[in-house]
DNA sequence: CTGACGATTCACT
DNA sequence: GTGAATCGTCAGC
């Protein structure tokens, strides 16, 4: 795959005002990392939408503005990166506008670019289809940290493409989020979404 | 300064 | 199904 061909997604794309629209839009898209020379890719394949300060699972509830949800509050098109639970980091795409923090949590991944590589990056050997399934996993097999945090996903080390794929909203399912039980009804809410039929998908199969 | 806890994963029962 | 790993973040004092 000739990823340097392939156009990043424009900046217009990120700063829509729907999440939920864009998070669906990103499944099928492709992150690419670049990092000390070893290029890796993974099409996106399961995505959750987190809806600003009125969504109760979101960082941004109540507009809390922190140190780290800062990057939330800026533009759309930068990364946001955390370390979950001390253990894993958790990659978003930052959307909408300057002080409207929405953003998508990019779940599952297919490999798509130098998944020879990705098996470097974790301790033990991974089975068929696990290597980047689950949040945590896709920044693992992507080299992904926290220093990735506030980066241009127009860049060249971390950036988003598209090769023209789309994926039918036939193909999409919408559930409720994963591990979000303590947002109340909000855990409820169907923001979570992947595509049908892919084995690349954390949860419930 | 302190303590509680998390947008998870994995090993083990 | 249950519990550990492991630490940055944030509310509260």
């Amino acid at each position: 795959m000739e990823i340097d061909k392939l156009e990043k997604l424009t900046a217009e794309f990120y700063r829509r005002s729907d999440v939920v629209k864009i998070s669906k839009a990103l499944l099928g898209k492709i992150i690419v990392t670049r990092i000390d020379g070893i290029t890796t890719a993974a099409r996106i394949t399961e995505t959750e939408a987190y809806n600003g300060i009125f969504d109760r699972a979101s960082h941004a509830y109540n507009n809390r503005r922190t140190a780290r949800t800062e990057v939330m509050y800026q533009n759309g098109g930068l990364a946001y990166v955390y370390l979950c639970y001390g253990v894993h980091y958790l990659f978003n795409v930052v959307t909408n506008k300057p002080d409207i923090p929405n953003a998508v949590l990019v779940r599952a991944a297919e490999p798509v670019y130098g998944e020879e590589w990705m098996h470097t990056r974790f301790d033990v050997e991974q089975k068929p289809y696990t290597i980047t399934r689950g949040p945590g996993k896709v920044c693992r097999a992507l080299g992904i940290n926290k220093t990735h945090t506030g980066m241009d996903l127009r860049g060249d080390e971390i950036f988003i493409v598209s090769d023209g794929t789309s994926v039918k909203k036939e193909a999409i399912v919408t559930t409720p989020r994963i591990g979000v039980d303590y947002a109340g009804a909000d855990a409820l809410l169907p923001y979570r979404f992947y595509i049908k039929d892919n084995p690349f998908v954390s949860g419930k199969r």
